[in-house]
DNA sequence: TATAAAGAGGACTAAAATTGTCCTATAAGG
DNA sequence: CCTTATAGGACAATTTTAGTCCTCTTTATA
């Protein structure tokens, strides 16, 4: 099983693009789409819950696009995973949202949310500027 | 999401009652699917998985079941997880049997690995003793 | 040796999640 | 006002997960 899923892969694709160059450029979709090879339409989506986590920042219109809000050092992999995919946890049980009726009774849990935390720390310390830097 | 999946998380619970009382007993499916509240037939198919993988052992006929085949130290939650849903990887691209035709060129790849490697050792380091521990 | 109690294994299904596509609306520059 | 771009939502295809069911084999023991 993977950790990372398209969506943030690719996300994780554009967002190294737009930290290569720190330009301060606006990035069109469709070239980021055409040089991460990854499916344009798909990728805006995607983008779009980045801005809405406040990573990236859009602008409509001609000469809009995506931009990056932040410095990449300051952006970890772990945000971007959680932005795109929702929260990140080791047993469903522990997901805010979906919940154990079993959770005060359970036996698990204790050990298990300690690896969930350092696996949270663990994303949490790389960033995109360590992936942008990997081979110039 | 989640790491672990239904599966997994049962085998765990399973693992857990039969490390409880180191009897050596050997444990029917049905018991194990009732004390941990479990789908029987769903269990007994994983519990084949950890056979397989050596991690305890079936024993056919009247008397029959399932047996711990290590001591419980030694079987960490990643020989289950492995076990039970396959390889753990941090991206698609680095699981052998899908791989990736850009794994040379890609940039983003060495500082995953790595976090793919740490993400790995973090959950060898934790076993079904101490899950079994917990509050006595 | 007949019977019954287990697991083995595979076919099958239902539901859910993932991975997209497409269409219309909205914003903004020129 | 026309064109370029994102916003947002509906929709669809595919894959994965989760589970069920049926038949077969093994084995203890009456
Ligand atoms: S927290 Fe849900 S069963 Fe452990
Ligand atoms: S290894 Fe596949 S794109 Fe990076």
């Amino acid at each position: 099983m993977e950790l990372i899923r398209r969506n943030t892969d690719y996300a994780l694709r554009a967002l190294v693009l737009m930290a290569k160059d720190r330009t301060g450029d606006v990035y069109v979709v469709t070239r980021l789409a055409n040089e991460a090879r990854v499916p344009e339409d798909f990728l805006r989506k995607t983008l779009q819950r980045l801005d809405k986590a406040g990573i990236i920042e859009s602008k409509r219109g001609p000469k809009g696009g995506f931009q990056l809000s932040k410095d990449p050092a300051r952006i970890s992999v772990l945000d971007v995973m959680e932005a795109v995919q929702g929260p990140l946890a080791v047993n469903r049980c522990f997901l805010k949202d979906i919940g154990c009726d079993n959770f005060n009774r359970c036996e698990l849990k204790e050990k298990l949310i300690g690896a969930q935390q350092d696996m949270v720390d663990l994303f949490k310390s790389v960033t995109i500027r360590e992936l942008a830097a990997e081979r110039g």
